[in-house]
DNA sequence: CGTGGCATGTAAACGGTTACATGATTTA
DNA sequence: TAAATCATGTAACCGTTTACATGCCACG
């Protein structure tokens, strides 16, 4: 195994439950990870298999459970200490791909009526966003557990919510600023002719 | 084209100046847009090869920049065009893939401390993060350029400080709550035995 | 009995990074 | 003239998504 998270993830979900099938970690990352983390059943598949070739998981099927055709794994004591040793590892930060912020910085290019219905849809996502994240909140405050894993949990659902509050905000200003533009445009996009992207030319 | 957006940020980067070499773009890709995109010599050289090929983009040589061996290229109205159509189609979000979160999340299989230093070093990373945009809101600010993209800009801009600051004042209260969870420790990750990830089959 | 959802899996294609090769220009 | 940096490019590799194939099971 180089650096595949995927693998981590795997492992990881499977410190948390006793054990899982492929289908069900699926459905467990995108459930409760879905806003910060995904992965595919191409990915997933596969991942179990080297896993599992590699003594980090152990199939370990429960009558019930092979009877719907599902194959569990467990984690093993050699998974624990791989996924113990990855989390002491430094973070990594992935590369930054925000295809909303792309389009919102070339908006001068288009119009301002383009710029506001990516704004509105931008709040639509993050309102969806944080009602579930909202919704979670109120639940995981009312089962008042015991979870060892539950202050690390909210943590983590509080640094979504957050994030997303501050988003929507933002989203409630943009929107104002640009009805503004919108009102008293000028718009010429084409009779733009700006600096070069270097300057370095010019002083020599 | 079938939906590469190397090949759109390059098209959009040449919207906002006359022309612009491989390396050049590199270069201010990196330094306007680092926090929210990126692109490697890998993916823009052969995108400026296809974009000249389809007419997107034409060479464009001045005296000055063929003399460094600069192989510079400006937008043609097909590549404005082609831009401006794509600026208009609905932004697609991006797969998540916050690895800070998920060793966040998984915080409870290690020590108190192992997520502690992972907070501390977001908050170095985002510290970092605040300063450069503040310069460039500083710089923007004393400019008073009348530049036509200038709002659009600036509201890249107030996203980014909106959502650094916030991801600032989370790490300060979870740095707290950390301490004190590091305090009252009765730390046995091995302890744990959680419910599975599904609960449907109990109740058949 | 047929349809829709459950569940596992694989092959191909894609987007992207990394490492490497090459050479020219600038600076010490 | 040596070293650093500018600049362009390519090949290999990796992680990931997508589309597809397959078959079981539950339910109407």
């Amino acid at each position: 195994m180089k650096n595949n998270r995927t693998e981590f993830v795997i492992l990881g979900m499977l410190s948390l439950a006793p054990s899982g099938s492929g289908y069900e970690l699926h459905k467990a990352i995108e459930e409760t990870f879905g806003s910060f983390w995904g992965e595919s059943y191409g990915q997933i598949y596969p991942a179990l298999k080297r896993l599992a070739a590699d003594g980090l998981i152990v199939p370990s099927g429960s009558a019930l459970e092979t009877k719907k055709r599902r194959q569990p794994y467990s984690l093993t004591d050699a998974g624990r200490t791989k996924l113990r040793a990855w989390l002491a590892q430094p973070f990594q930060n992935d590369p930054p791909r925000n295809e909303f912020m792309l389009k919102l910085f070339f908006g001068h290019e288009a119009t301002p009526g383009v710029t506001i219905s990516h704004v509105r849809e931008l709040q639509r996502r993050n309102g969806l966003m944080l009602t579930t994240l909202e919704g979670i909140e109120k639940m995981s405050r009312e089962q008042q557990s015991q979870d060892p894993n539950r202050p690390y949990w909210m943590l983590t659902l509080e640094l979504g919510l957050v994030m997303t509050k501050a988003a929507l905000e933002w989203g409630e200003s943009a929107l104002a600023q640009l009805a503004s533009l919108e009102a008293g445009d000028d718009h010429d996009p084409q009779a733009s002719r700006n600096p070069p992207l270097t300057r370095a030319e010019v002083t020599e």
